[in-house]
RNA sequence: GUCCCUAUCGUCUAGAGGCCUAGGACAAUACCCUUUCACGGUAUGAACCGGGGUUCGAAUCCCCGUGGGGACGCCA
């Protein structure tokens, strides 16, 4: 039997972190066994849904390089399938038409309430052998509900939380179908779930709670049962739940914060699943080492600390080229060009190692490409009588030595050598002149890669001749 | 209220009855490297929710509490 899942996403809001970590699994399980991963709108809300928001998934999962095999499809243009069911089910009496009213059904929740009980359907409108219903009010469009067996339980081996068993006699008869005819959720998933002939449903354990009315919708329909994995819920950082009011962010957040894909992957990954004490391990490893058996049952906090130590750590690894075009859009969204400047890439190459996302690289070699004044403190500090001096006499070595690392190096140990200056006393107001900042990798890298021209008329404007 | 899930360092986790004096990673702290700042390296502190059982032996199995989460829609 080849292994086939699928992520089913409601479009109403953008992809976040836990629904981008359910599809990763998802997609990672069809993987790692040579099966079919299958994308499934869920826009049966047609009040919340948008296509903005289906676009936004797209992209996200795109960002991620989650890629399905199959759909996406939508259940909206499933419609004439479902209703095609659903006429079925009321032929062989696993469905029912229900006339109450809205008025009604709520009447007897409140009363529920009031006792204390449950809120659930009470069968009035199910078909009961000897028993006599009420005639159908005129003028009121029926509801459709599932005939949920009665006794007994339905229960499942869960993939990642194990055994779970439902009594029947909790559920009640939930509605497939509303009065103006449109299908209802776990009606949808269980005939798309059959259709799509899928082994694995994988998604999160807010679903726990539908799976017994889908075991049981899928066995009226003499469908089989597939397997079932309940991933639990991420939560903010804060411990908190997740929600849109609350911490929860598009993916593509990520993106625009600077994040790499290949970071926020490993991340997740490494978020309620693990393999012995691997830590930093690329997709193609993952898609290896993934399996149900190792998901956490409980709950994981999200820890951007910890995040931002992969990014840093991918960042390394980065190839310069990417990491120059992802800079250099960065800067040019703030305005600045890097044309004409030094090597995008070279830049970045020194700047990578003291960053952890890119737009602190952005940030770091901006001073490269537009001249940064430095602060009237850092000036009165730093530029003393001895150290523009010192900065003179660099000027004028500097403007005939070879334009290499190590003697670019030399050149400025022997200047304060024979300046009177220690290192430091040389080095600081170097940078700052250059950079506008006191730190910056090793001096002697900071002079080559930003290129003789640039260095001098740094230098001449701001220890004049 | 009823039902369901869940519980190891601050955080993510390893752990399938003896390998546990509980391991790794992030974060923290200290030191080393570095005539700057980082990176890197080394080291240190830090946890089995509580109570009962089962067993020669429990972080691991069972029960009861407690904490956390979810569900009870003609939402998905």
């Amino acid at each position: 039997m080849t292994v086939r899942t699928r992520f089913a996403p409601s479009p109403t809001g953008f992809l976040h972190i836990g629904g981008a970590r359910t599809a990763l699994f998802s997609w990672a399980y069809a993987r790692r066994h040579g099966g079919t991963f299958i994308l499934r709108i869920e826009d049966t809300d047609v009040a919340r849904s948008t296509p903005e928001a289906v676009q936004a998934i797209l992209d996200g999962m795109q960002w991620l390089g989650l890629t399905h095999d199959e759909g996406p499809f939508y259940q909206m243009q499933r419609m004439d399938r479902y209703r095609q069911v659903i006429a079925e089910m009321l032929e062989a009496g696993t469905a029912y038409r229900c006339y109450m009213s809205r008025e009604e059904l709520d009447l007897l929740r409140a009363e529920q309430e009031a006792r204390k009980e449950k809120p659930r359907y009470d069968g009035r409108w199910r078909p009961e052998a000897g028993k006599t219903l009420p005639a159908p009010p005129a003028g009121v469009a029926p509801a459709i509900r599932f005939r949920n067996p009665k006794d007994g339980v339905v229960g499942w081996q869960d993939q990642v939380k194990g055994r779970i068993e439902f009594a029947n006699a909790e559920l009640d008869d939930f509605v497939i179908a509303r009065a103006d005819g449109t299908p209802t959720y776990n009606f949808c998933v269980v005939v798309d779930d059959r259709d799509m002939d899928i082994t694995h449903v994988i998604r999160g354990d807010d679903h726990v709670n539908n799976t017994p009315r889908q075991i049981n919708l899928l066995q009226a329909l003499g469908a089989p049962v597939p397997q079932y994995a309940h991933l639990s819920m991420i939560l903010g950082d804060d411990g908190q739940k997740l929600s849109k009011r609350h911490g929860a962010v598009s993916v593509m957040q990520y993106e625009e914060d600077g994040y790499l894909p290949e970071a926020v992957l490993n991340y997740l990954a490494r978020l309620g699943w693990s393999h012995g004490d691997e830590e930093v391990f690329g997709m193609e490893q993952f898609v290896k080492w993934f399996d149900l058996d190792h998901i956490t049952a409980s709950a994981a906090q999200f820890n951007t600390e910890k995040l931002n130590w992969l990014n840093a750590h991918y960042l390394k690894l980065a190839d310069p080229q990417r990491l120059a075009a992802e800079a250099s859009r960065r800067l040019a969204a703030q305005g600045v060009a890097v044309d004409g400047g030094p090597d995008v890439a070279d830049v970045a190459v020194l700047y990578r190692d003291r960053v952890s996302n890119l737009n602190e690289l952005a940030d770091a070699i901006h001073p490269f490409f537009v001249a940064v004044v430095p602060t009237a403190e850092l000036v009165a500090q730093h530029l003393t009588e001895a150290a523009r001096k010192g900065l003179k006499a660099l000027s004028d070595r500097l403007a005939g030595c070879t334009w290499q690392a190590a003697d670019l190096g030399q050149a400025v140990k022997q200047t304060a050598a024979e300046s009177g200056l220690k290192m430091p006393q040389l080095a600081i107001p170097l940078r700052i002149v250059l950079l506008g900042q006191p730190q910056s990798p090793s001096i002697d890298a900071v002079l080559e890669v930003m290129g003789r021209e640039r260095v001098l008329a740094r230098l001449a404007r701001e220890i004049p001749v």
